[in-house]
DNA sequence: CACAACTCTATTGTGCACAATCTATTTGCG
DNA sequence: CGCAAATAGATTGTGCACAATAGAGTTGTG
C-alpha cells in the first residue's frame, strides 16, 4: 500500500489476534460454565496445579501477565468457591500465598478434558498450533522486552 | 505427556494467545491515550473507516465479532468524543446507522502512524508477521464454523 | 536504632465483554 | 388485513483488565 508494507499488515494484525483471543476465551468459557469457572478463574488454576507449591499473588501474575487489580477478586471468588486457600506469608506479612485446596485439585481432574473439548473442531492441526505458539512466544518476548516498565 | 500430545499443547497454546491479545491492547492503548481514544474504540473507527459507508451496529460488530451489548456504550462514547454520528435508519427503524464525523476523519490521519509505532521493537518480522496472521484468521474461521450459534 | 525508600497486596474508578432480557419494528403467513 | 415470529438495538448484571493510588510491611544506610 505504501513504502512500508509492514504498516499495512501490522495494522491488520491486531485485530485476528483480538478477535481470536475472546473466540478462544468464548469457547473455554462455555465449556467451564458446567463447574462455575471464568476463564481467567481457570487459567489462574492452572498457574497454581502447574506450581504444585503455593505461589504469591505477584508470582501467580508474572505467569499471566496480570496484576494484583485483576488477580485480587478472581482470587476472593475462587477462595468462596473453595478452590483455593489464601494465606498471609509468615516469612513476609505482605505477601499472601495462594495453593488449591483438596477441592482444587479434584476440579483439575474433573475438567481436564476441557482443552481438548475447546480445541476440537477448530481445524488446527498439531504442526499449526506448535508454530502458532512459536509465533506467540516470540511477540509476547518481543513485547516484554521493548515495554515501557 | 500422554498418548495425545494436541491435549498438552492445546492446553498452553490458550494462554500465550490471551496474553498476547492483551499485551498488544495495552500498546495500543498506550499510544492511543494521546488522542483519549481506547482500543476497543479505536477498532471500531478502523472498522467505519475502512467501511466508507455508513455501517450499522450489527455490521460493525460482525466485522469485529461484538454484540450490542458490547457496541452500544463504546458507539456512545465515540458519539460524545465528537468522532462518530448515530442516526436511524428512516428505512428500517430498527437498524442505527453510523459513520465517522469530519472530526473522525481528520483523527484518521493524526493517529494513522499508531500500527507502526505499536509493533516497532516487537521483533516481529514481516514474514513471521503473515505466517501469524495466517494461522489466526484460520483459527477464526474454524471457531466460526464449529460455534454453536 | 531511625527512617526513607522500596516491595507487595488491596482498593478505587473507568471501560470493556458477554449472557440474558427487553422494546420497538418489521416481516410472513393465513 | 391481523397477528405471531423474527430481527435490531438497547439495557441490565456479572466479571474481568488495568491505571492510579493507598497502606501495611520490609530493607538498606548512616
Amino acid at each position: 500500500m505504501t513504502a512500508q508494507p509492514q504498516l499495512a499488515l501490522s495494522a491488520q494484525l491486531c485485530l485476528p489476534l483480538y478477535a481470536a483471543a475472546r473466540g478462544v476465551t468464548r469457547r473455554y468459557t462455555e465449556l467451564l460454565s458446567e463447574v462455575g469457572l471464568t476463564y481467567p478463574q481457570y487459567v489462574t488454576m492452572l498457574a497454581l496445579w502447574d506450581a504444585d507449591v503455593p505461589l504469591t499473588v505477584g508470582e501467580i501474575g508474572e505467569r499471566l501477565h496480570l496484576d494484583s487489580g485483576t488477580l485480587t477478586p478472581v482470587l476472593k471468588r475462587l477462595e468462596s468457591a473453595g478452590y483455593v486457600a489464601r494465606r498471609r506469608d509468615t516469612a513476609d506479612e505482605r505477601r499472601v500465598l495462594v495453593e488449591p485446596t483438596p477441592e482444587g485439585e479434584r476440579l483439575r481432574k474433573s475438567i481436564a478434558d476441557v482443552p481438548e473439548r475447546a480445541w476440537r473442531g477448530t481445524g488446527l492441526e498439531l504442526e499449526d498450533a506448535k508454530e502458532l505458539r512459536r509465533l506467540l512466544d516470540q511477540l509476547l518476548h518481543g513485547l516484554d522486552a521493548s515495554a515501557p516498565a
